[in-house]
DNA sequence: TTTACACTTCAGAATTTCTTCAAAATTGCA
DNA sequence: TGCAATTTTGAAGAAATTCTGAAGTGTAAA
């Protein structure tokens, strides 16, 4: 279990870290909003704590960040006030759980264990396009009972578009989502054609289906099925 | 699969019990704690389903009392509330999971059989892959009724993959499930192949089976058989 | 201490996937 | 209809990923 604890007073932080150590939790500490947002990127942690106040950042916008990347991290809020509107706007934001300070590690680290097993269970979601379905789990697709195989971009491009149903993707929105951050804003996302293509034919073959609609000038949506 | 329902209001109850007999459990309901209590000591249920609010008791004392009884019976429990406060305290209690007032019975159902899955493999100590059959008490890996004489990282790889049986696992998935702690997030995971080719061969030699399949980019997974 | 086996590292080969490029087809609009 | 912009397509080269063998290091039993 893989936790980050984005706090920035250094004392609590390393008794948290003590802590969930003990607890067999493997534990990487943050102690300001740049370097967490930087982790947070570059490594998949099944749960992260934030602390509110940072010197440099908002910690809500962690929250915001998390979510925009599709990650599937548990998240629990610290706060030193104990006040609603902070605990409403986190929960809102998409936090599994809120602790005010002061607080006991042994209520953190119970929290943290009750936050984990909810999202394992959940973790298994099987996404359908019609007759279509994704098995995020196996990382495969299939079109009744037979096997669509799709390369990696292919597949989160279709996974994209399932988890965004009926909504229209421009070709700049497919490529941020599947290159991320070295995309360059100035250039043509014309590459992204060929993996459209490529999506299509694979689909077609084994389904006889056109799941992509083009929408001239905007970018592509998938069909209501 | 035997399941206990614990909930003291009837009506809810008997959808409860008619839905789950429609998916092929059998089950008994208790209408309030005393029942519940003397039922779970005179059966062995495979699983209980608790009401949290009870007229004569508090539902999470049933969980101490499964505890205490050392059975190996899978808890769900179901509250009005969608109080964290509950739901931490319930799992810590060891609730296998938690359900808030009002839920679908499809989901209710979706979540008993997954507490039942894994409990059984607890139980169960022999895992079969097909004909590959592992016995984790001995740690000895048979296919038919040749032995496969794996290594410690083989044979752990090899149980890895077995009990997350069809999921793609990656190659850091892998590294950190058999290196655990001291694994740098920074490497790069490669050495993980050499492991993958002498696990391959091993089977291969015994059982003339590839049983890994590669999802490039992504990782391995076990070939459904 | 020796020996056999397990584990790790490395470099290059083989394979699969991704990207680029240019030409052809289609679309929306004047 | 004709034009410009956009999309589609195929082919080829580039890049990334995986596989493999060989060599080096560590470890536990004889």
């Amino acid at each position: 279990m893989k936790v980050l604890v984005v706090e920035d007073e250094i004392e609590l932080s390393k008794n948290i870290e003590n802590y969930l150590q003990k607890e067999d939790f493997q534990v990487s500490c943050a102690y300001d909003f740049f370097s967490a947002t930087d982790k947070i990127a570059s490594f998949e942690y099944d749960l992260v704590v934030i602390d509110l106040m940072l010197p440099d950042g908002y910690g809500m916008d962690l929250l915001y960040a998390l979510r925009a990347n599709q990650k599937n991290t548990g998240t629990l809020i610290l706060s030193a006030k104990n006040s609603l509107d902070d605990k409403v706007r986190g929960l809102d934001a998409g936090a599994d759980d809120y602790l005010a300070k002061p607080f006991h590690l042994i209520e953190l680290s119970s929290r943290l264990k009750a936050i984990y097993r909810t999202r394992k269970l959940q973790g298994n979601k099987n996404i359908s396009v019609g007759e279509i379905i994704i098995h995020t789990d196996q990382h495969e697709v299939y079109f009744q009972d037979k096997i669509i195989d799709l390369t990696k971009k292919e597949y989160e491009m279709l996974l994209f578009f399932a988890t965004n149903s009926k909504r229209v993707l421009t070709k700049q929105n497919i490529a941020e989502h599947l290159w991320g951050d070295y995309i360059d804003q100035a250039d043509s996302f014309d590459f992204v054609y060929q993996h459209i293509k490529n999506l299509r034919k694979k689909i077609q073959k084994v389904s006889q289906l056109d799941v992509l609609e083009t929408v001239y000038g905007v970018g592509y949506k998938l069909k209501s099925l």
